[in-house]
DNA sequence: TATACTGTTATATAATTATATAACACTAGA
DNA sequence: TCTAGTGTTATATAATTATATAACAGTATA
């Protein structure tokens, strides 16, 4: 899901840009040869300047995932499937963790503690 | 586990920091009224700039997680203890997604569109 | 009291990130 | 061919983040 970008949250905005489309290609809801929308309208989405968009899908580009054509538009061009059991794995821990009003904050500091501790 | 900020990850370090402190007491390995490193200290942990660690000490500061004494040092002030449970269903899902290979930056990118699209 | 630790304040500089704005170039379709 | 939509390139400016460096001030202890 493209959303408006987290101004408060520290991550720079072209890097939040780069995730959520990265996670989009990653679940599967932009599929290999799907057309992004154009930058002028992601530049709405995620409500950044045209440059902040540039310097995002430069980026995936960079990295391989989409590339670009002319006056025409850019494509996803790199499809990484992830196993499906993989997300279901997460969905069932994020619905536990909201169970229990967990804010994901919260959440995203003691996943990533435990992450790098075990 | 306080450790060097990853100066590569898009994340400003002062949050890095931030977010390592906190996490200290979340999981309670820093409680109320424990000293922490000193300034000096810190910035040689997480390999950074004075003004770097200064800057996320005064944050967490104004959050009212941490308070200083001149000449002392600096003291952690709030206790908020998360359910263990909330750490073992965090922990167990950490284990099975190493059990499949999955990398830190992935399970971060899903993790974080599950929790925001569901 | 002297000293070696603490935290505190300050200034200058650089790199990164984001904005505003404009103009140019390619493509598809009327 | 014209036009409206694409991507592309460029310049100037501001805000944020991080560094280097120095000096000052409080505290505890030998």
């Amino acid at each position: 899901m493209l959303r408006k970008v987290d101004k408060h949250s520290g991550v720079p905005a072209y890097l939040q840009i780069v995730n959520m489309i990265k996670s989009e290609i990653l679940l599967g809801n932009l599929q290999k040869g799907s057309q992004l929308s154009s930058i002028r309208e992601l530049q709405q989405i995620f409500d950044v300047n045209i440059n902040t968009v540039l310097k995002a899908l430069e980026k995936l580009k960079s990295e391989g995932y989409i590339e670009a054509e002319q006056g025409v538009g850019y494509f996803v061009k790199k499809d990484f499937d992830v196993d499906k059991k993989i997300i279901e794995i997460i969905k069932t821990c994020v619905a536990k963790l909201k169970d229990n009003s967990i804010d994901y904050y919260t959440a995203i500091l003691i996943f990533e503690e435990v992450w790098k501790n075990e």
